[in-house]
DNA sequence: AATCTTTAGAAAAACGTTTTTCTATAGGAG
DNA sequence: CTCCTATAGAAAAACGTTTTTCTAAAGATT
């Protein structure tokens, strides 16, 4: 292994000439350029980028926090996020709030993440997790540990829009999409629409409650929050409980707005051991569009998230704060836009859409 | 921030005397070991991982190649690898085959990706791909790298036996595996059993196709290789085609092994458009047992491969190396146990057996 | 008692870059 | 023709650790 002495050395210049040609911090004569050129070609050499980032303080690597890396949704986010990294020639430092055996609660958790990020001296991280019951204050210390501890961390907010306390955030609009699937039920005749909602700390289940709320109100359709609502955990399990729940304290349901697909996959289960046919006595609609929801029977009707573009978003963002640490205005925020897909969970004979080279 | 320098200062110690009581590296007596701590503790003192590295050439992370971050296998095996990291204090840089934009041939992309990471100075890489159509010769090539480039860098095969070139392995056996699925087939009354297989180039579909003639031999079963076996590339695509391939070619098979699950899946769909009911007239079961198979509709029979052990054993394999670069004699091969799954798409009346916590 | 060995800890070197500072030389102004 | 300024490139410092080398005192050996 040569280094950039034995470079300069044969290229007969000093070590910084090698290092200004390299990174192209400075002007450098052509003749000397070619030289230092050439005698890398020659000794086939390659910057340490640890001794690199001594100096300079940039690692070269992103943080990534994820809720669940062997889930359907937030990986299709990370891949987005690893996308631009690469053009960019960054790498990426993935951690998985849920990738440690004991259960730890998420919040601690992801502090511990965030920070041993911050630790290993990341240019940027990307954070995206559902975790639920926490307080704008929790995540000003975020900003305000990246800001601070070792050097001015940028830090980007995806799926949780941060904006109003001065953090960059890529995000949906939970609740415009809320009403587009209610109102795809209603249109479709139900009457007796309920609604199973992740977490009630949670951001986005809020968002989502309000579209549900909202529509129903719109249309003037029956809503009562005790018995219609039930609460899940965005878990396929949790979304089985929920509308056994449902079943019971309301017979009559002719339609189920679900906070995201997984818990709709669940209820779906429920709706066949009960014999309710699907959709013909009940309608189920979904929420985020991920590949299973295409492949179960009946294929779930949903809305369809740009999970890829979010990801690539975010970094976009985070790479331009990286480049450029002098204008740091104001928060920008990105709000992505998402589209109803309509399958035989609410249409009978909906076409088939699912892409046999997708998955 | 302070540096090691404050807290030798602080503490009325050499930096010496600071890193061996940090590190442990010499013995340090019990009245200085407790004025370097109290210092550490005053100062909130942290090591910088990146100067760190430098001189120990230890960077603290681990590689890991894998190839679909947003499959339904492999990041259950990178789960496993993590938590191991984790426990051991490293951390992870996961590159992901299938992470790029632009399609890529993937062997080119997975060398790119070996040598971005061991030009990050990972101090251990773990590769698991299927990529097929490679030779021996090519794996020889990584190791060579590995061994040569930068520093003597440790890698572990996961799920492809390369003990065989010197290359730490942890695997399955394909071939009892594939005659236990065929097996169970033939137990259910199967006479006519056809294979859909992953790319013939490839190991673990080799293995699985000789278990599969293996088992059809053993039992005096008929087997028509030309028509019998259909040639997927493990995608839910691919099992669909291969299925309507093979019910062209073979309209009287009344048992499908397929090579995993995915395909399974897909070829499931067709069997339910052509109106095979399954089990009933053609029993189905898979390979890897992913959360999928357990919520289609009929749940597929499947094997179960140990795939968060798999990857915990292949991360303990790579630390003890880590640990030991002296005793570097011969590769090691982990052979992990697997089990059949029996659910309704080979049994009729199999008890439903998913977990409504798993996903 | 003199010499050798061990060892705790300090001092200094090293890791491989980037960045800052310094030094000539050339070009322009007075 | 002298002085000043700009600048290409060299030299040196710096980044924050770990590791190697050195030193002095204590203990063991003859």
């Amino acid at each position: 292994m040569s280094g950039i002495k034995e470079v300069a050395a044969l290229a007969g210049v000093s070590i910084s000439t090698v290092s200004n040609v390299l990174n192209g911090t400075k002007y450098v004569s052509p003749e000397l350029a070619e030289r230092v050129e050439k005698a890398v070609k020659a000794l086939n050499y390659e910057v340490n980028p640890i001794a690199a980032s001594m100096k300079s303080r940039k690692s070269g690597v992103i943080g990534v926090i994820t809720e669940d890396l062997c889930g359907v949704f937030y990986p299709y986010l990370v891949r987005g996020i690893n996308e631009v990294a690469e053009e960019k020639g960054y790498r990426l430092m993935i951690s998985d709030i849920n990738g440690k055996k004991e259960k730890i609660p998420p919040v601690e958790r992801e502090l511990e993440l965030f920070q041993r990020l911050l630790a290993s001296r990341v240019d940027g991280i990307i954070f995206t997790s559902s975790i639920s019951g926490v307080e704008n204050k929790y995540f000003l210390e975020l900003k305000r540990m990246a800001e601070n501890k070792y050097k001015k961390t940028p830090i980007v907010s995806l799926e949780r829009d941060l904006t109003m306390i001065g953090i960059d955030s890529v995000y949906f609009d939970g609740l415009v999409n809320a009403q587009t699937a209610v109102g795809h039920l209603a249109d479709c005749g139900c009457r007796k629409i309920c609604h199973i909602s992740g977490p009630p700390g949670l951001q986005i289940a809020q968002e989502r409650i309000a579209g549900y709320r909202k529509c129903l109100n719109d249309r003037g359709l029956e809503l009562d929050e005790e018995s219609m609502i039930a609460y899940g955990d965005y878990t396929h399990g949790s979304g089985y409980r929920c509308m056994e729940k449902l079943l019971d304290e309301v017979p009559d349901l002719d339609g189920v707005f679900c906070s995201n697909d997984q818990m709709a996959i669940g209820a779906l289960r429920v709706l066949k051991e009960r014999g309710k046919a699907v959709p013909e006595e009940v309608k189920l609609i979904g929420y985020d569009d991920v590949f299973v929801s295409s492949i179960v029977e009946p294929p779930l009707s949903t809305i369809h998230i740009q999970k890829n573009a979010a990801g690539r978003k975010a970094a976009e963002i985070l790479f331009d704060r990286i480049g450029h640490p002098e204008k740091r205005e104001l928060a920008v925020g990105i709000k992505l836009e998402s589209r109803l897909v309509v399958r035989r969970s609410t249409v009978a004979g909906a076409e088939e859409n699912w892409d046999l080279n997708d998955w």
